[in-house]
Formats: C-alpha cells, structure tokens, sequence
DNA sequence: ATAACAGGACTGTTGATTGT
DNA sequence: ACAATCAACAGTCCTGTTAT
C-alpha cells in the first residue's frame, strides 16, 4: 500500500524554522516492532526483529536510550524482579523510576513496570480496556513518553473489540495546519516525530479478555525524564480533594492564580524551610486539611521520599505537638513586630521554625533520634495488645456526643466493640456491636479489654 | 477480520491584547 | 505589574472508507 501519511517537507514555507526537533523526521530508519501472536505485520513501518540492537527474543540491548528506564528490556531485567524486592529500583534504573510509578494491577496481579520484557508484554492480557488503559498509560509515565489513545473498533453491541495506543509524538502535524494560506501567527515548536511506538489489544470472545495484538518499542525521540514527565497534559489530573480545595477557596471569592499560588505555596515552604535546612524528613505530620491530603502534596511527598502523615483528632497529644509549635511562632512574630523589623516572614519561614510535629531529620542524633526513640517504646507499649475478634471498651472521645441527661457523669467508656482489623502501628479498626454497627480506626492506647459484667449476662438471657 | 489513512468535531494550549 | 480574556493554533479522539 501508498504510504499515504503525509510527507512533512511537502507543507509550510521552506524558510521557516519549525523549532527544533532533534529527529529527521525524512529518517527511514527501521524500527523494531513486537507483533502479537494474533496480530500482523503493519505495512508503513519495516519491521525489522534481528536489528543489531534487538536480541532475537525480541528484547532490547537498549544501546541507543539515553534514559536509565526507557526501553529496557535487557535479559539482565529479567533477573532483577527475583533478586530483591523492595529498594533495588532507585538505585540501579536512574532517574525515571520511582517505586510507586512502576508497579501497576493488572486483573490480580502487581506487574513491575522495569521487569516486564517485550515477551512479558506481548503475552498480557486485559480483563477490559479500562485496565488496558491504565496499565500502557502508567507503563508510559515510567519510561518517559506520553500515551495517546488512537484508533478504537466497536461491534454491532457497542463493545469495543479493538482499542489502540500511541506515543503523543506519533505521525506528523496535520496537513490542515501546515497547508493553511491564512496563518496569521507563526508556527509553533513541532511536537510530532512520527514515533512507532504504540501498543494494540483485541477483544477474544473466547477467552473473554483483550489480548496484545501488537506491541512496537523503539521511540525516534528523546524520553522525557521522570523528574518532569508528570507535568505533562496527559498526566496531570486535579484529584477530588484538590477540586474541592479550590472549588472552596474560590467560593470565597479568591482568585484562581492565588489560588493555585497558594496550593504551590505549601510544597515550596516544605522544599525550601524544612527539606533545604533540615534535610529530608522521615514523615511530616499535619492536620487532615486538604491541602495537605491533595493528591499534589502526596505526589510531592512520594516524589522527595517522606511519609506524610495527617494527624485525626483522636490524637490530641499529636496536634499538641503542632500547637505548641504554632504558639511559639506566634510569640516570635509579635516579637518581631514589635521591634518593626519587617521581615517577620523571613523570620517565620526562614528561622526560627524547626521540624514541627514528626520533622525529625532522617538519622540523626539528638531531637530527632529522641522522638523517635520515645515513639518505638509508645509503640512496644501498645503493639498487638488486642487481637481479632477481641471484644474492647473504646474510650469516650471528646468529639463523641454525650448522655444529655448524665453530662459530665457521662460514662468514660463506651462499648462494646470488636476488634476487626489489626495494624501494624497499633492501630485497631474496631466494630461497634450495638444495632448500628459504626466502624472506628483507632488508636490501641484509646481502648481496654472488654469483659461483659454480671448485670449484662443477665439482662441478654431475659 | 484486521490494518491504516483521511477527515471532522471537539478540546486544550498558547500568547497577544485588554483591563484593573 | 499583574490578571483576565480571547482568538489562533494544534492536539485528541472518534468514524468512515479502503486495502489486505
């Protein structure tokens, strides 16, 4: 068949500089494509498997990619996923590889992103396209490209029985831009490399599942490395709670770009004050506000390698901590602004707050290795104190409601409750065992064996 | 049945202009 | 100086059509 894709050096003014593009896009360089068992070969690109830098199964010696991640399906790899577990990914794979990016759920399974051969690839298979989607939209975010959704089959029901997908810089800018007569403004940076990559599944009735019919590796273009890959359109998303942050602030008349300022406010003040001076933090506590449990800030947090922990108001000896440090701030600012310096906020940014709540530097002596010191014995204190099933007195917290007619001679316990779910940081989830079954996640230290009195045995056989 | 191109409707991005 | 607006431009995603 004509190749019919349009040849870029046909359309635009010769004289003008499309911006640089690193790629000759004129190039007809073979690429190696990983065709399915069920799929055939594509036409417009020469398909080429026993390239020097592919190995005859297919994978791929990866002597051209320039990014620890992209492309490797090295025979090495194959070993990596028995050898270790949990931490060997940042260390050996560069920059493009951070743990949580790198795994996705396929039907049942965890599949490492970094492990997967061009073998493993062309044998997976998808209960739906959904998983499909997520699983070739994460696989890109890893090794550095941008997924695009491209050509989709339905049948006569509706259901789709094909779905393909593309790398962003697939084909060439679209003749109906570069021809135009009527531009008014120039060109902008050409964004297409006529990239081959791309990954296609079919539904098969029979098995019920969609199969990789065809798999193409080999990017004619630079990857994007992980440190910016997520700021691309495909991949950022606004999460429920950063909507409603907005969505919140806005209702009170602020403007977006404060807005947005704002929500960027909280992550350079954690960079800049408490990463910069104080090195990288094992957890930061904070308040369940949403800022804090927006998907940005659990980004941010995953991205630099601290915990974020939000503190409930259960724990009132936790936001303790965070008071008595906001108090002294308060102090010093009042301080400050009575001697009419100006510069109250370098002083409160810059200065004069320490780590707040759990900030205590990652292996250190003195403040930090106390806290955490003080924190294993809490924990040995309350570790597995109940088991499943154990039936608890949960104590009367102090936003719970109390007995309207006792008040204040309001019971300190109530119950009973069993326990449900135990965590391994002596937490419980516990049920209630009253009519309406209320659920709890809570601390071990808020609750106490429960043993059924005299009085209630009696009262349950009448 | 599968593969791939063409083209259209719609959406998102960019950057210049206008408003505060 | 900063913020808001808007038109031009380009990308996305889908369907129709044709070839294999």
């Amino acid at each position: 068949m004509e190749n019919k894709n349009n040849d870029f050096t046909d359309f635009g003014p010769a004289e003008y500089d499309y911006g640089s593009t690193d790629v000759d896009l004129n190039d007809d360089k073979t690429y190696p494509v990983i065709v399915g068992s069920q799929g055939k070969s594509t036409e417009n690109v020469e398909h080429n498997v026993d390239d020097d830098s592919y190995n005859n199964d297919g994978s791929h010696d990866n002597a051209s990619d320039d990014d620890g991640c992209s492309g490797d399906y090295s025979e090495d790899d194959k070993g990596e996923d028995d050898e270790s577990e949990g931490d060997e990914g940042k260390d050996d794979k560069g920059d493009n590889n951070l743990d949580e990016d790198d795994v996705v759920v396929v039907g049942e399974e965890m599949v490492r992103i970094n492990s997967l051969t061009a073998d493993g690839i062309r044998a997976m298979e998808f209960a739906g396209v959904v998983e499909a989607d997520d699983f070739y939209f994460k696989y890109g975010k890893c090794k550095g490209f941008y997924v695009r959704k491209s050509d989709i089959r339905c049948n006569v029901n509706d259901e789709i029985v094909m779905r393909q997908y593309v790398c962003n810089k697939q084909g060439l800018r679209e003749k109906k831009h570069l021809s135009r007569s009527d531009r008014q403004r120039d060109h902008r940076r050409l964004t297409r490399t006529k990239c081959p990559s791309r990954l296609r599944v079919h539904y098969r009735p029979k098995k019920g599942r969609y199969v990789v019919s065809i798999s193409e590796e080999g990017h004619n273009h630079e990857l994007t490395p992980s440190s910016v890959v997520h700021l691309h359109p495909v991949y950022r998303k606004i999460s429920e709670t950063d909507k409603a942050q907005i969505d919140g602030l806005q209702s009170h008349e602020i403007r977006t770009c404060h807005i947005m300022g704002y929500m960027e406010f909280v992550m350079s003040f954690i960079q800049n004050h408490i990463l910069y001076r104080f090195g990288i933090p094992e957890t930061i506590t904070t308040d369940e506000g949403l800022i804090f449990i927006g998907q940005k800030m659990v980004g941010f947090a995953n991205q630099t390698g601290f915990k974020l922990l939000t503190s409930t108001p259960y724990y009132a000896e936790e936001n303790g901590q965070l008071e008595v440090a906001n108090k002294i701030v308060i102090t010093l600012i009042k301080k400050h602004s009575t001697k009419a310096n100006g510069n109250s906020k370098r002083s409160i940014l810059g200065y004069d707050v320490g780590c707040v709540g759990r900030c205590g530097r990652r292996k250190t002596d003195g403040i930090g290795s106390a806290f955490e010191e003080k924190r294993t014995r809490r924990k040995s204190l309350y570790k597995n104190l109940f088991n499943i099933g154990d039936s608890v007195w949960k104590v009367h917290l102090p936003m719970d409601k109390i007995d309207r007619v006792l008040g204040k001679w309001s019971t300190n316990w109530e119950g009973p409750f069993k326990v449900i779910q135990v965590f391994l940081n002596g937490a419980y989830e516990i049920e209630e065992l009253a009519s309406n079954n209320r659920i709890f996640r809570i601390n071990g230290k808020f609750l106490k064996k429960y043993m059924s009195i005299l009085q209630e045995v009696k009262i349950t056989q009448e």
